[in-house]
RNA sequence: GGGGCCGUAGCUCAGUUGGUUAGAGCAUCGGACUUUUAAUCCGUUGGUCCUGGGUUCGAGUCCCAGCGGCCCCA
């Protein structure tokens, strides 16, 4: 393309607003930091303060004193204002943003060819003085400027950030920095995690880890990924579930212990489901579906403490109260209540299932008792709520109640009509266990049984497991729940993506 | 896997019934300003309208396919 000859004075006839050229201009301040002798990738910066710290100090300085105490920061240039010859920051750490003011007069010439070379985005230090700026903001008024690090790209637009949300996932880093609450939100993340932590190591438990690369995908209906060790030559999946090597621990008499772990399932995705997803498991010797209810309730309690969540709050249309103790309430009883159906009686449970529009001919009364609940009760179920007795056939892992082999130990606990914990008095008899895996195995495929067998495993439980419980916990979820996030994309920091062409 | 919605400048968004050379704000670049608050004001630059076909005198707009995202369903 040819030059426009009618370019008006003073104004370069190259374009300037592309990308590249966007950061050309970038690149040349970065070139002119450096001709001063400056370093525009900085280094080691010590005696930092916080800048919410820093806003302490502040409060408690008169508007129109002006011998503050000297202060260091450091951080992102979020905002930049001029005023002649003066400059406005707005720098951002991980606790907060200040302004800093930049005088031409109080830093001096060669400070003065450095501020003139700042961008939106670029990571600078700051020593100044502390105060009020003469309308009322609180201000470092800098002696000061350290290059600590060039930003080349230009920023999201500085008002609205990132809303894009494809954009938002693809760069994350962009999102912390400009998303309103998204770093908030993943901070609250890793407070529940250690919450989750406390609670359990408080009680005794140890922290272990199971391996992620199996022969068997074991503990849960999933359909694994697969892959392949090239050494030995075999072919392995990664684990879908954590349970059945912890159990192999209470076998071996560590008795109370958990893991917080990433499993895979190869399957959809949707805003409650990722490939790759973060579970806690714990399971503790000599406890039962009982120990673990109140485990669940102290670690969900101590969680929402550590992420601020009130009491009471609306998520995804639910209104939920975390009051304790949480409501329990028996699967059969909810059945009843919500279909009117008797749930003793598999012909009246399969009429409530056939005007629910479920299939029923030739399926398992248990299979469709459990589809009927899945399509009638979940969704009534703002919880918290733990369910509790669910139908035998259905627990593969699960020890029946004494006297009642029909019903199985086992607990789901519910909020917003989500599973966001399943727990069990954990099967420790192993002919049993031996027995349930041939029977869940007999007639379907793979992909679909709860159960694989797992002859080592057996072998395990033939050795004596102590009688436990066990609980698992789908940590993503709980944090969706804790954080009031609506897809499990605000919760994991790099969710999975289809790659972009470049 | 099926259905719906979306994709326009680095970012956030307009774009009428298919009709002139596709617009705005921010960002950029130049200028004014030593107290700004998404600073303001004047000027300036910036486009593979997701990609590829098709219909049409004419397509950002309509049709088909693909790619990517969001949502619903399985």
């Amino acid at each position: 393309m040819p030059a426009n000859s009618s370019q008006p004075p003073g104004s370069p006839a190259e374009a300037r607003g592309t990308a590249a050229q966007l950061e050309q201009a970038r690149r040349e301040k970065l070139a002119t930091i450096a001709a001063l002798g400056l370093d525009p990738w900085g280094g080691r910066f010590d005696g930092v303060t916080p800048i919410a710290t820093v806003r302490q100090t502040g409060e408690g300085i008169a508007k129109d004193a002006d011998d503050g105490p000297t202060v260091r920061v450091a951080g992102r240039i979020m905002l930049q204002r001029t005023a002649g010859s003066l400059v406005f920051l707005s720098l951002a750490d991980r606790t907060g943003r200040i302004q800093i003011m930049l005088g031409k007069k109080q830093v001096g010439p060669e400070a003065w060819q450095v501020v003139r070379c700042l961008d939106l985005g670029d990571l600078v230090g700051i020593d100044g003085r502390l105060g009020w700026s003469k309308t009322g903001e609180m201000t470092v008024f800098a002696a000061g400027l350290t290059f600590l690090a060039k930003s080349i790209e230009t920023p999201p637009d500085k008002y609205h950030g990132l809303v894009d949300p494809e954009l938002r996932q693809r760069m994350r880093y962009l999102d912390l920095i400009h998303g309103e609450g998204v770093r908030e939100r993943f901070v609250a993340r890793c407070r529940i995690v250690e919450a989750v932590r406390r609670v359990l190591t408080a009680r005794d438990y140890l922290e272990v880890e199971g391996p992620t690369l199996q022969e068997t995908a074991g503990g849960a209906a999933a359909r694994p990924f697969t892959t392949h060790h090239n050494a030995l030559d075999m072919p392995l999946v990664l684990r879908i579930a954590l349970e059945l090597h912890l159990k192999r621990l209470l076998v071996g008499g560590l008795e109370r212990v958990f893991e917080l772990g990433r499993v895979y399932r190869n399957e959809g995705i949707s805003p409650r489901h990722n490939p790759e997803f973060t579970m806690l498991e714990a399971y503790e010797a000599y406890g039962n579906y009982e120990t673990m209810m109140d485990l669940t309730e102290a670690i969900i309690l101590e969680g929402a403490k550590a992420a601020k969540t009130p009491t009471q709050f609306s998520w995804m249309g639910h209104q939920v109260d975390l009051t304790p103790p949480f409501r329990r309430a028996k699967y059969d009883d909810l059945l009843r209540e919500v279909t009117g159906c008797d749930p003793a009686d598999p012909e009246s449970v399969a009429a409530a299932a056939t005007a629910a529009g479920i299939e029923t001919a030739g399926r398992h009364a248990d299979v469709i008792k459990s589809d009927l609940f899945e399509a009638t009760v979940e969704e009534t179920l703002s919880g918290p709520v733990f369910v509790l007795d669910y139908p035998a056939s259905v627990c593969p892992l699960t020890k029946r109640k004494a006297g009642n082999p029909a019903v199985a130990e086992r607990f789901e606990l519910y909020v917003a009509g989500m599973e966001l914990a399943n727990a069990y008095t954990e099967l420790n008899d192993p002919d049993l266990q031996e027995e349930l895996f041939r029977t869940q195995l007999a007639g379907l495929p793979a992909d679909e049984s709860m159960a694989r067998m797992d002859t080592d495993f057996i072998r395990a439980l033939r050795h004596g497991m102590p009688p436990a419980g066990g609980l698992g916990v789908g940590i993503d979820r709980l944090v969706m729940f804790l954080t009031g996030a609506e897809s499990i994309r605000d919760v994991v920091l790099f969710p999975i993506l289809r790659p972009r062409a470049e």
